[in-house]
DNA sequence: AAACACCTTCGAGTGCACTGTAAGGCAAGG
DNA sequence: CCTTGCCTTACAGTGCACTCGAAGGTGTTT
């Protein structure tokens, strides 16, 4: 039993991405796609997780670049896993410190929420500006 | 004592933003500025305050139109404190959402770093594919 | 007198990641 | 035969948030 091949319009569905943004994909050496006698690019299961599997990359805050590289790497063997793992080590500690720096962020987010509904229900004396107020959590 | 005031070049060191960016603001309308009697800009620790509160919103996602919208209804007084927090409330969700999306598809990077540790260490199977790998830890 | 920091308007350039159009062509299905 | 879906190259356009430069100006300091 062959495995089911997919056209770029029904991959597209398949994985959220667009059929332009998948050519593109290709253009940059991000994805690769087999040909049938006629030209027309098919795709399998396979392809279906490499994409998967970019797109988590992505997610994490990875750029096309790093991607490119990443990609370009992995083309060359399992000579470049450690090359590669550190630079999935470096994308994960960036991502965990924007993840950090914007949860921070949050915080002070909530805090103005919290004075919104204080101010509201006049449990805050009203003249009491929000950088006082957000003196009160400073330690 | 009057308080002290800065003109664009140390308030930009100040706050961390470019003089081309505070004027691009102030033409925005997200910061305001007032002059002396030569027309040159000058800002207080009041507003170094509040470019530090447009740089927590805007560090929790906030772009700059949804800014916008927040500082014109700030200009139109208490009675918009509502609409102002259930604006707050729903950037708020939204970076939680992206930041819970973004801790998902960090998981599957830590996964493919671990399996390159176990190929490298060779205590996984050396034909096991990262698919398969990633199979082990679905449940 | 020159250097420096600021002011204005206006418009162009940057980086990123697409997104779309034009203009041509091929192959399969109703 | 015509529509649909795909193919190609090449290039323009989008959205966002700056970033910069030109060309002219003012006021203060050395």
């Amino acid at each position: 039993m062959a495995e089911k091949q997919y056209r770029i319009g029904e991959f597209s569905q398949l994985v959220g991405l667009s059929t332009y943004t998948l050519r593109y994909y290709e253009d940059q050496g991000l994805i690769l796609s087999q040909r049938d006698d006629n030209g027309v690019r098919f795709y399998t299961e396979h392809d279906i997780r490499w994409v998967g599997f970019i797109l988590h990359l992505k997610g994490t805050g990875m750029r096309l670049n790093e991607l490119k590289r990443y990609v370009k790497l992995r083309a060359e063997g399992d000579a470049t896993i450690g090359e590669r793992r550190e630079m999935l080590q470096r994308i994960k500690n960036e991502a965990e410190a924007e993840i950090a720096e914007r949860q921070l962020h949050l915080t002070v987010l909530e805090h103005k929420i919290k004075w919104y509904d204080e101010k509201q229900a006049h449990t805050i004396d009203d003249s009491e500006t929000f950088h006082d107020y957000l003196q009160r959590f400073q330690d």
